[in-house]
DNA sequence: TATTGTTATACTCTATAACTATA
DNA sequence: TATAGTTATAGAGTATAACAATA
């Protein structure tokens, strides 16, 4: 950043993305609160997605902590009844975590929750909403993971 | 949500925008653990911005928690001689909290760490840049505090 | 030997409630 | 009475290290 504070276009519109996004975490934190989870919990549910049970050391790596960390947020949701623990088919080391009848509908729910766009966001103009789409289309298939 | 998955415009690009951020989240925690610092404490860091020593329950407020929480975070901030609890000028149940001269340069370095946009948000065209800088803007001031 | 998941440990964050010193 | 900050408490998240079972 130079000395005025003046920056390109680029750094202007990050800044302005980071306010939006972090704006709405205080809704989200409240909104996941009713449903009793707590947002690592929300977000372990969602990356367990709709496929095939995961193993805990996969949905370590998605959420880019300690496998250590797993067994206590699987510990919780499994209370809750969103998750079962099952032996996975080759090997005997591993546990994957199936998300139950309940955990889908909570599922479904906390995506509802996270999709839920900040006002001036849902206000824009079609045109405007179509062309903010496109340019963080390029910009995210530019970014690595 | 639909059915089948589609969504409108800006329900697209609220979900791009939530994963150009949090995916920047990784790389932010690390580079702020670098300084010595958890994320609470690099916000509220910044949060006591350029000016005047700030009241303890103004920094609550900005952060959006309770006043019992500030004591831990600030008490680590002095640990680390970041900043100085200061007596107010006219109520003497307020404690302001300054920013040192030593904080002074973190919190320069924690501001360009947060400023740093992911790469492909830095390698959009210039015109790309500039509207979506545009864009956002108008979807900011759109949305209520 | 290496990997998976667990346990133990230590620290930070968070909210609530009770307390103090002021107002 | 009400407010600012602290303390005590409890629960959750995180990383590290050590461990058992398995590969």
């Amino acid at each position: 950043m130079s000395k005025n504070g003046a920056t390109d276009p680029a750094s202007e519109a990050w800044a302005l993305m980071r306010r939006l996004v972090w704006g709405r975490r205080p809704q989200f934190v409240t909104r996941l609160g009713e449903l009793g989870l707590y947002p690592p919990q929300a977000i372990a549910l969602l990356e367990l997605g709709e496929g095939e049970p995961m193993p805990m050391s996969a949905l370590a790596e998605r959420l880019r902590c300690d496998n250590s960390n797993i067994t206590g947020i699987a510990d919780r949701l499994e209370s809750a009844g969103l998750v079962e623990r099952r032996p996975a088919p080759r090997d005997r080391r591993v546990r994957t975590l199936a998300v139950t009848e309940r955990g889908r509908v909570v599922q479904g729910k906390v995506a509802e929750i996270m999709a839920d766009p900040p006002a001036g966001l849902a206000a824009l103009s079609e045109e405007d909403a179509a062309a903010l789409r496109d340019i963080l289309e390029r910009a995210l298939a530019a970014t690595p993971a």
